[in-house]
RNA sequence: GCUUCUAUGGCGCAGUCGGUAGCGCGCGUCCUUGGUAAGGACGAGGUCAUCGGUUCAAAUCCGAUUAGAAGCUCCA
């Protein structure tokens, strides 16, 4: 139990483990910081300090950012203040007092400034001869923040806006205990084992080269195997669902993109061939499958009964990320994309929209990320007009109608203002990387836009031609970053039936090398992706290499093995499910197509 | 794009005050190899990311570029 201290004045016994009294604790933390900090470095000027999850930042202003031994000595200064045992104290001050007070922080003086306009009291909390602007609540006192370390020091803009100042931001953790620290820095240490970026190219899944370019991953036979046992299996799965599919060009003239809206929102995001001034045409690779899907459906006149029509393509997608963005396998310069468009009437959108949830959420099911989705219901921005398109009524109208589509789903989902597609809301399903970093991971969207922009229509069955909905849709995402995701879920040990090599087959001697290539082509006859280690070595540097690897299943061969015609099989560490022992080689392939087709189908 | 940091053979690293490079793994050859996490010998492989500057001399110092990391901002 820790003793909190409310703005009140208050205070009253709460445990760590309640959220009010985590963020507390690290709330003080931070303050300790910053304490700290204005003892090593007078100059330093104060920003924010709040804290998040797993810990704290707090912002400064200081003429050169702060070194790995800047941080010592902090840290060194923090533990001194902390045995100093202050008890902190809350009180009120006018704006008058306030800026007296704060006359040498400007950031401070900003902020007090904008909390007196906005009729706010101001509130301050000290410890010892540290006054910090704070609306609390904080701990009773000091010395109850008994295990913290700084982790780094980076460089973050005042108030989240890139148009201010970089400030220099301290990033820091904190707990009552420090068992629970040196816990909480295992965990971290153990996540960054499981980093794709890492990992990926460890198991030769996809390297990169200098030389071609940033954020354009080059896909080993490993990684790409993957990515096409995926696109096979989604492609299957939207055509058993009713989508045909369009295959159409990676790149158009600029005009296609004049009509999609592109051309005004994002230019800047696409890659332009061409120059407009000097050329008679201009070309632009596509971020988007959209406007070329689009003229699959406008090719001929279409009826009520011909909808909905539902389109996918697996489609290489380009944008130009600025240079700082790109990221391992997440964010990318080019991807590939299971994108797909359902162009329907009014009646059909709400069963279309929730059957296209039901195809993601079937997808993530099997691919065992169903668990790590959380939904994020992206709305437009209507104070930031100008990055979208279309007038406020259609956009409320559009987002109510997906929220009341929402809440019959079920689904478990936020809502996030200023996340909103430039035409229209969004369903998104987000996942985090083992950083907890969040990306998006599937997209659901209602276009009321575009079909009118594009021409698109459709004669009703009272004759009238009426522009459709558009869903905008994908049944996996990105592959790139999906297979990302897959990797850390998965710690590079994938399921069976996504292992780019299922059995590795291993023989004792090389005189077993001939009856092991048998076993080999039996395997792959079955259809079973099988590979064998020729290497003249002992049988545990094979195991070992084979365990490295990852690889779901071993084949061992030796003397016995061969005179019965058998195979010794043993399965990767910590899959007490699996196959292991003697076999014959058809109840071996029968058992792994079994594995396989059990694990797919749900 | 911004802040900070980084760049040495396929991978992981060492290289002290500037004096033209080493280790482990991997790779190749040969020997070895019968049983569940590293058998041995020999060998190949690097103009120290690129370009420019300072210097008698640069992997080492300086600048630019390219690429990578963390964070911020952005993300159709």
């Amino acid at each position: 139990m820790l003793k909190m201290l409310l703005h009140d004045g208050e205070t009253k016994l709460v445990p760590f483990e309640e959220s009010e009294c985590c963020d507390a604790f690290r709330h003080t933390a931070a303050h300790i910081l910053a304490q700290a900090v204005k003892r090593v470095f007078p100059a330093a000027k104060l920003g924010i300090g709040p804290s998040i999850e797993n810990g704290f930042y707090y912002d400064f202003d200081v003429e050169t950012p702060f070194t790995a031994e800047d941080l010592d000595k902090i840290e060194k200064e923090m533990k001194k203040i902390v045995k100093e045992g202050h008890s902190l104290e809350c009180f009120a001050l006018s704006v008058d007092e306030a800026k007296t007070q704060f006359a040498d922080e400007p950031y401070k003086l900003e902020l007090i400034e904008e909390l007196a306009q906005k009729g706010e009291a101001l509130a301050f909390y000290k410890q010892g001869e540290f006054i910090d602007l704070c609306a609390g609540p904080h701990l009773a006192r000091v010395s109850d923040v008994k295990a913290f370390k700084l982790l780094s020091a980076t460089g973050a803009y005042w108030r989240g806006s890139e148009k201010n100042k970089m400030l220099t931001r301290i990033y820091g953790t904190a707990f009552p205990k420090s068992a629970q620290l040196e816990e909480h820095l295992a965990r971290l240490e153990e996540a960054k084992l499981r980093d794709h970026n890492k990992l990926g190219r460890e198991l030769e899944l996809f390297t990169t080269a200098d030389v071609v370019g940033q954020g354009l991953p080059i896909l080993l036979p490993k990684g790409a195997k993957i990515v096409q046992l995926l696109q096979r299996w989604v492609e299957d799965l939207e055509e058993e669902r009713g989508y045909q599919i369009t295959k159409t060009p990676s790149f158009g003239k600029s005009d296609l993109y004049k009509i999609s809206g592109h051309w005004q929102h994002y230019k800047d995001g696409m890659f332009v061939m061409g120059d407009e001034e000097s050329d008679k045409e201009v070309f632009a690779l596509r971020p988007m499958t959209c406007p070329f899907q689009f003229q699959a459906y406008l090719n001929r006149g279409r009826s009520y009964r011909d909808l909905p029509i539902r389109y996918n393509e697996t489609a290489s997608l380009f944008r130009n990320e600025s240079s700082g963005e790109m990221h391992g396998l997440i964010r990318l310069r080019q991807f590939t994309l299971a994108d797909g468009h359902i162009i329907c009437t009014p009646e059909q959108v709400e069963k279309e929209f929730l059957d296209a949830i039901d195809l993601v959420v079937y997808v993530m099911k099997a691919l065992g990320l169903y668990d790590d989705i959380y939904y994020r219901f992206s709305k437009w921005d209507e104070n930031n007009r100008e990055k979208y398109i279309g007038d406020p009524a259609q956009w409320e109208k559009t987002q109510n109608l997906m929220r009341e589509i929402l809440d019959k789903s079920g689904l478990n989902y936020y809502e996030a203002d200023g996340e909103a597609a430039f035409y229209g809301p969004k369903l998104d399903m987000q996942a985090k990387n083992v950083y907890g970093k969040e990306d998006t991971l599937f997209t659901v969207q209602i276009d009321f836009q575009l079909a009118e922009k594009f021409g698109m229509v459709y004669t009703d069955s009272d004759g009238e031609k009426k522009h459709p909905f558009i869903i905008h849709r994908s049944a996996f995402g990105c592959y790139e970053r999906t297979l990302a995701l897959l990797i850390e879920k998965y710690a590079g040990a994938f399921p069976l039936w996504l292992a780019p090599v299922q059995v590795r087959i291993l023989p004792i001697a090389d005189r077993h090398n001939e009856f092991c290539e048998r076993v080999q082509g039996e395997l792959r006859k079955a259809g079973i992706r099988a590979e064998m280690d020729t290497r003249s070595e002992k049988i545990g540097f094979k195991i070992r290499e084979a365990q490295l690897m990852k690889v779901p299943y071993m084949a061992v061969i030796g003397d016995a093995e061969v005179e019965a015609g058998i195979v010794a099989v043993r399965n990767r560490r910590g899959d007490p499910d699996g196959l292991s022992g003697t076999m014959s080689i058809a109840d071996f392939c029968a058992a792994l197509r079994r594995e396989v087709d059990d694990k797919v189908i749900l």
